[in-house]
DNA sequence: GACTATTCCATGCACCCGCATTTAATCAAC
DNA sequence: GTTGATTAAATGCGGGTGCATGGAATAGTC
């Protein structure tokens, strides 16, 4: 037998779908007004600086980044064409490699999360009440497709990534 | 001066992003697995299905959509060539023109409500009580950049979208 | 009426994504 | 150690999106 969903839940939906998007843009747009490149970019230099001696393997960053293998290798190409990051030989394994993280990746990075929080703050932050937001929070993980290990990396991100 | 995002906003932030692009691809693969087009077609043939005469302007369609305008020219084109619409000339403004949906075009969407509906019970409806679901969509709207003019069309959706 | 500004729609270009496949190296089994 | 399955990474291709621009019709100004 098919349920529909309630009203409720059809609001739900749209509402995550378009406000998702709204919030979305508008952070993108700051970013790259101030010149600077995609949030993955960010993203994928935030887990590389954090890696031990800066870098890591593909297989790594792309179950940290919860994207797609071939996504993860193409980003690696950009940055690595930017001058961002550096493919090194992986020696104890010949079909893999290590990308590591080069200075001005690590310049960038730091640049990025200032503009970065400063529009999260400006388009999220500054419209929830702290409890609110926890709250949102505590909704939006219940709709977490059980598969949670996207929790904790977020609470990490949240504490440390200035 | 730069105030920084509070833990929670940040936490709220990615949350948002995340659980928004599971859920949305969680959806999204149950129509495809069901031979289903973009969910973007299915709100382009809703939106025409329900203007008088089953025919709208792009300009009309574009703002009720809030999607970009090539977007929205670029969609009519592909439902065009899949036979789901029609261009018919504008007599009044010979710049512009109309769409009209087909009757296949009105047969698809009802079809893929059903699919669809069924996908958001599933993928929200389910993980959530309606009274959470309202609470949700409350935390939400205040995201909503003040530009409002989103709600009631989100309401109308989910009252008749059947 | 002639000129400019504005509106409506289409499109060339670059970028990014998903899918499927390919290449190369490792592992497992015998 | 040879064979077959599995894993790491790259890539060709089709398609979607954003940006900037183009052309055509209309509206506004004098």
């Amino acid at each position: 037998m098919k349920r529909k969903p309630s009203t409720e839940a059809t609001g739900a939906w749209i509402r995550l779908m378009r406000i998702q998007s709204r919030v979305l843009n508008a952070v993108e747009q700051d970013l790259k007004k101030a010149g600077f490149p995609p949030l993955a970019w960010y993203d994928a230099l935030l887990e590389l600086s954090r890696a031990p001696g800066g870098e890591m393997r593909p297989v790594e960053l792309e179950k940290q980044m919860l994207i797609p293998q071939y996504s993860t290798s193409r980003l690696i190409d950009r940055l690595v064409e930017e001058g961002l990051a550096a493919r090194r030989e992986c020696k104890m394994d010949k079909r893999g490699l290590f990308v590591e993280i080069t200075d001005a990746g690590r310049d960038l990075q730091k640049r990025m999360w200032s503009a970065y929080s400063t529009a999260i703050e400006r388009h999220v932050g500054s419209k929830l009440s702290d409890a609110d937001a926890a709250k949102l929070c505590g909704l939006l993980d219940r709709l977490g497709c059980s598969c949670e290990q996207a929790a904790p990396l977020a609470l990490r991100d949240a504490a440390s990534a200035r």
